[in-house]
DNA sequence: TATGAATGAGACTTCATTCAT
DNA sequence: CATGAATGAAGTCTCATTCAT
């Protein structure tokens, strides 16, 4: 990955993220990395692997940040730093562009990346089985659809104050 | 609103939620409407305009859908009712478009509608407190990022079974 | 067939036959046909369709010239109309472009346009044989070809002249 | 001529050859040849320079070619070797690709290159009069005009059998 | 000699919008 | 009200060529 390709991809990473897959030209890309437009082609193909280079990227990402949580024996940690995924990634400018990407993203593409997530729900409910709940399947799903109102809120509405809430859900849970 | 207004309207609102806003041609549109790309122009002024009408349509569901509930004094009947939102509206294809839509289109457009939600939240947060719950703020509100993150699964995900989880809430709340 | 449509096609057939397929640009060919470039997709789909509606109509053409020579009962005047084919067609500027152009896409397209001169094919073989010939067929494919090659060096060698040839091929079947 | 020039020029040929000039890109070229696409420059300055290289080669081949005839002395033999051309060179997928890129070419560059076959001509006429011909100079064109046919057929129209039009054409000249 | 990243011009194409009919 | 031909700007992509290494 040369120094260029990887201007390219967080130029195209911002912009996708903010405007738009579909509303972003790869001229505007080309501009903002500043880089010929070409050269976007001769290293992704074309616009559409542009993207895929963002959305592979992003699966290693969440990979790595899962680890952590797929490897913790504590059950009441495995929740807890579930919840507290966001503070890990998303609460600052760089990388807040990243995982809004992800999930913006999804509705343009029209599938929802299913498999990315099943680590987790897994490592879920076999937390929620351990702390004896009676379904345990139901809630580790319950909780990742919570993450992903949170995430719709959090990224689409300005001023909105994520804090509170995942305590008051972090209580809810007993941590 | 003429015949061929509607059609318009009807064409787009499933293009735009299927294709997405940006993807989506005028001239698909027109064609899928069965009506020439200038009429779109002298009934909605711009693409834009047709895209509002269609938002604005959407809000006017929305306000008759919470309608019954904000008039509702029961509050576990409010709670229920929410919940069951979803069955009123998006279980058959016509209007899954429609809600559709407007839940991508908020990615689109890089804004929460929350004016819309307001009044529901009211009646929510009323219903908790009613209810005696602590934080009947916080519980409203997280039960309204709850269905956002239902929708979400269920628009993208294809295979993804609802009703058990939206039973499963219930059941939480003592439905 | 709109007058703008007309004149696109005149223009591409006279670029296409001059400077080749690949060589003309869609937006000279608007430029030469004063029209925007969109208006070439707009009725022609791609630069593609351009240079099949000009094939099409090389058909059509063709089948107008051969008509009168498949009609013709005399089998002399079989031979002596097709090799006055070119008489008929190829000595002005305006003709010229168009089968000029017909004998270079075939080896832009890769492919002879076989059946286009079956009729011909037929008719000479005929007259061939109405007039004794041993091998009435080698005869008929013979000429055609011999048409072929003047062709080539009709439209390539600036200066050939055609005539005394023609000529002389008439003398060599005794017309 | 170092083994990687020799690979691009093969490679060119093969590509221009089955192509054409304008549709194939020099990264292909390059590619094909096994080599970084900086070296065709290197080597050729430009693409209109690889070109030309292929065609000075075509005639070094061609006199090669035609030098065999030009000092044949038996009349009947000129005519005899001119009709066999084809036969040394044109029958196996190597060569075929050079001979038919000279033949294509010719549209793309709009000339003829009318020197490489005087030396044929003028063994041809000098052949057909030596036999008592009466018009030995048309006769020669007539026979190259034939072959010219002849090449487009062979090289344009799958299936084209060759063979009993060449025997054909022989007996014509009591061969 | 050889590479391949990089460029810039220009290719084909799409599309929202206008306008004469 | 309705059409659809026409436009012009912008979009994605290709390609010959250059240049630092």
């Amino acid at each position: 990955m040369t120094e260029k390709q990887e201007k390219i991809l967080t130029a195209a990473l911002e912009l996708f993220a903010q405007e738009g897959f579909k509303s972003t030209s790869t001229s505007k890309v080309a501009k903002k990395a500043g880089v010929s437009e070409g050269l976007i082609f001769r290293h992704f193909e074309n616009k559409d692997g542009l993207l895929e280079a963002i959305i592979r990227e992003g699966e290693e990402r969440a990979k790595a940040l899962f680890a952590d949580i797929v490897l913790e024996t504590d059950p009441k940690e495995v929740i807890r730093k579930t919840l507290e995924l966001g503070k890990k990634t998303g609460f600052n400018r760089e990388s807040d562009n990243f995982w809004k990407l992800q999930y913006k993203i999804k509705w343009e593409l029209e599938q929802y990346g299913e498999h990315k997530m099943e680590p987790l729900q897994r490592a879920l409910t076999d937390a929620f089985s351990k702390l004896g709940y009676d379904q345990p399947e139901l809630e580790a799903q319950l909780l990742l659809i919570n993450l992903d109102g949170l995430a719709t809120r959090f990224y689409l509405q300005t001023n909105f104050d994520i804090e509170p809430l995942i305590s008051f859900i972090k209580s809810k849970y007993g941590l």
